[in-house]
DNA sequence: CGGCTGCCTTGATGTGGATCAAGACTCGCC
DNA sequence: GGCGAGTCTTGATCCACATCAAGGCAGCCG
């Protein structure tokens, strides 16, 4: 995937006057990583923020007891680690690639002139709203659905909802994903496998016709 | 309160050059409100943000089946509702007063002239980074603490590390905001009243000496 | 006054999901 | 080929917290 067309796509590159876009994505510094490599350590001093162009990234903190909270998968397109560059320079997270992963660097410098273009500002500030919303939903998740219900808007978010699908990580990564223990989800399948509603199998998974229409997502007004 | 202070205490109205801040204050619309009054609904349309002179507000989503949960309580010199004001126009979350309440109203129109300012905008995107941190360390907590540790937290944040404690919203309200029924606080308070720990009557509630030395914060690394 | 409406407490019981423990299965690697 | 490490499953048990149900105890109003 190369630089340009992927901030074409981006949100709020896409704002950018085509000269300016041109300038970034010469300033972009590429980056791969191997599954399971990680990005940044939470509490870690950082300079830059980062364009997701490949793969999947689990942005994560961890508690005093070594329990790992994932706060958000990042998905191609997306932007993450954008915290650090006002005030505060530590990252309030880790990040750790579920899979290979192509990402491009931004340097805290390079972004300060963006800032001044009026319409990348208000796509700006619009993704970091959208951002906010995005986590108060996800608050509102944990504390009002269930696992199977978490499942489903999992599937729902990642991928849409279709009847098949390739699943590019993990059980155990879509059980932390949507806070439960790999012996949960497994749980859940087995289940959703006899009632025939769900069958995941390696990197397939297929739902049955109807399914999503007999669960509808919930949280109407966001 | 006057408008004109607390402009000057807010964190990111004090950027303001003393003109500019003058003239938001004109255009700021007080509004006060009585215990348990609703500001906004989750779903709504709306035009204007939020800056909290007074009192406590608590911001919240319903669940379909009439759960509500408390996604952050607002405190004087803070903002809320400002999601309103780019792109989508739906408030996420509904807004009711738990105490008799003094805010001031930020009609879209006037708030976009103030982005035009240099260091105004710094601090505005500042804040929505701070939320963006808080909301992630939430999820954290609901994740990763249990009732008694939310609660530790809940007294910290809201007052600081003391041992004599004015409280200003019910326990009801303390509940709903660690994400706990009244009956789980009740028999939590009950049991730290038995160790000495934490009393809890009317208004005041005091702990025991030498009790946020033996209840470190988690999260370092935020 | 007496009754109502919120708030808070206390008790008995239920349960979703965590925890602990033990395989099974896969795959890369020497 | 076989060993070891990582992943996934399955079962038995446990526990924090929810749920359901009843009172107690204000304060307010007619």
């Amino acid at each position: 995937m190369d630089i340009l067309s992927l901030l074409e796509q981006s949100d709020f590159f896409r704002a950018l006057p085509p000269a300016l876009r041109r300038s970034v994505a010469a300033l972009c510094i590429p980056k791969t990583l191997r599954k399971r490599e990680m990005l940044f350590l939470e509490g870690e001093k950082g300079h830059s923020m980062y364009l997701m162009a490949q793969g999947a990234v689990q942005l994560f903190k961890t508690s005093n007891d070594g329990k790992e909270v994932v706060i958000k998968l990042v998905r191609p397109g997306e932007i993450f680690g954008e915290v650090v560059l006002f005030q505060e320079d530590l990252y309030p997270v880790s990040a750790c690639a579920l899979t290979a992963v192509q990402v491009f660097l931004l340097p805290k410098r390079q972004f300060d002139l963006l800032l001044d273009e009026e319409d990348f500002r208000r796509e700006f500030i619009g993704m970091l709203l959208a951002k906010q919303r995005f986590l108060s939903e996800q608050i509102f998740r944990l504390s009002a659905l269930d696992v199977e219900q978490r499942f489903y808007h999992f599937l729902r978010e990642q991928y849409g909802e279709r009847e098949e699908y390739l699943v590019d990580v993990t059980k155990r990564d879509v059980a932390a994903a949507i806070d439960a223990l790999p012996e949960t989800l497994s749980r859940l399948l087995l289940k959703l496998k006899e009632e025939g509603s769900v069958q995941w199998e390696g990197e397939s998974l297929r739902v049955r016709k109807g399914f999503w229409h007999e669960h509808e997502a919930q949280d109407p007004g966001a």
